[in-house]
RNA sequence: GUGGGUGUAGCGUAGUUGGUUAACGCGCCAGAUUGUGGCUCUGGAGAUCGUGGGUUCGAGUCCCACCAUCCACC
């Protein structure tokens, strides 16, 4: 019995609490991608405990290719097969729609793709993605949408944005059907709606109105951060949460930068899942208080600080900048591991103070201060 | 010691019958990256072409000597 309860609220930013049946999601919340079941750079779980992780999200699409979820699913489910017990959402697959233009083809009954391992010809359509995402077992199951290039034109979004719907409407009624069924692992699983429709507003809230009457546990803004500004985005999130359900939780996805969070909040946003912390920690970036730090620069070479001083992650406790850099220059995995540790640490941290300064009414006063912050540089 | 080969950026190489500002890969120095292939992309710095002499309007390229290095044979 999923609910969203809403805990205190100032101006449009909302901080609420989740229940699941894989336990509590504090929100705001960050999502830590692992894509393929596993954090890339050698995040175990025991790790994620360590550095605060709420959600674990994981991929449909590449679940499916491999290693199958028939067989995650007789290994008794995502949450078994890699021994985590906390909340999961798995993302449709509707993104490698996108991702991977140029391998597939969208008709009205889904999608037939090109698998990017092998080869091999894949179909996929809202059905589909729903009875992989209850074989793996999820905590959270996203809907099988389209996500429109933000340079679309008009037409062929409000097309795209029609056909979502009929695929949302076709995932809701799966997704009950799957939950009805007594040998599913998870009949609890939750089904979040996707709202499209590029940058043209008025699509946006159309697309947004029609979803929210089909009362799903919770809604999601697809299809930004894909090429417009941010500007653009935070427009259309001014413009489209306000007609999302507000007692639901509201989701950004693929979103962003501690700034473009900060903002998020701002404007009512609950989730968020970006893979910034981890591609960039395994790409030598670390995220600090004082913006972003390229770890393999030469300045590096011999500085024997942590990464932020008084960090409490794993990394920053232990080894110097002058170590990491080092790592990173022989290739060896410990380092990309530890800046993906300090990065999703550093944004577990940052949405456990946003929810701090929310519960207290300073939630206004907080963004401006990080945001002056990660204006300064590093140091 | 004799014969032969090779010397071009930190490393590995390309460079036409001698013809503008000597090219490429790796490395180095920076920058990009938003529902993830650990990549990829974009810039930049860096070479008195082993040394010295000669031929020529002009030499990385041809000639001579020397140096270094490799191979084979004593």
């Amino acid at each position: 019995m999923a609910h969203y309860e809403l805990i205190k609220v100032e101006g449009r930013a909302k901080r609420g609490r989740f229940h699941t049946v894989h336990g509590i999601i504090e929100t705001p919340v960050f999502m830590n991608v692992g894509t393929v079941g596993a954090i890339k750079g050698a995040v175990s779980t025991e790790d994620l405990e360590e550095i605060g992780t709420q959600v674990e999200l994981s991929n449909t699409y590449h679940l499916h290719v491999r290693p199958g979820d028939k067989i995650v699913r007789s290994l008794g489910g995502l949450h078994k097969f890699m021994s985590w017990n906390r909340p999961i959402l798995t993302d449709s697959g509707g993104f490698q729609v996108f991702s991977l233009a140029g391998l597939r083809k969208i008709k009205e009954e889904g999608v037939y793709f090109q698998s990017h391992i092998d080869g091999h010809r894949i179909f996929m359509g809202p059905e589909e993605s729903m009875q992989i995402q209850s074989n793996l077992a999820s905590t959270i199951a996203m809907a099988f949408d389209e996500c429109p290039s933000s340079v679309a034109e008009r037409e062929y979004v409000e097309q795209s944005v029609d056909r979502t719907t009929r695929w949302l409407k076709r995932c809701k009624e799966e997704m009950a059907r799957l939950n009805s069924l007594p040998d599913t692992i998870n009949r609890e699983q939750l089904l979040f709606g996707i709202n499209q429709g590029a940058i043209y507003e008025d699509i946006r809230i159309r697309h947004a109105d029609e979803i929210s009457e089909l009362d799903l546990p919770g809604y999601a803004v697809g299809g930004l951060a894909v090429g417009e500004t941010h500007e653009q985005m935070y427009h259309i999130l001014d413009e489209v949460v306000p007609h999302l359900p507000q007692n639901k939780p509201t989701y950004l996805m693929g979103v962003g930068t501690p700034a473009n969070i900060l903002e998020g909040v701002d404007r009512g946003v609950d989730f968020f899942d970006c893979v910034y912390p981890s591609r960039n920690g395994r790409h030598g970036h670390a995220y600090t208080n004082h913006g972003r730090m390229n770890l393999q620069n030469a300045k590096y070479e011999q500085d024997e600080r942590p990464v932020e001083e008084g960090c409490q992650c794993p990394a920053c406790r232990r080894y110097s900048r002058a170590y990491i850099r080092h790592l990173l220059k022989a290739k060896e995995m410990l380092g990309m591991r530890l800046l993906v540790l300090h990065n999703l640490y550093f944004y577990n941290h940052l949405m456990e103070e946003i929810r701090l300064a929310l519960d207290e009414g300073r939630f206004s006063q907080y963004k401006k201060m990080r945001l002056a912050g990660f204006e300064e540089g590093e140091e």
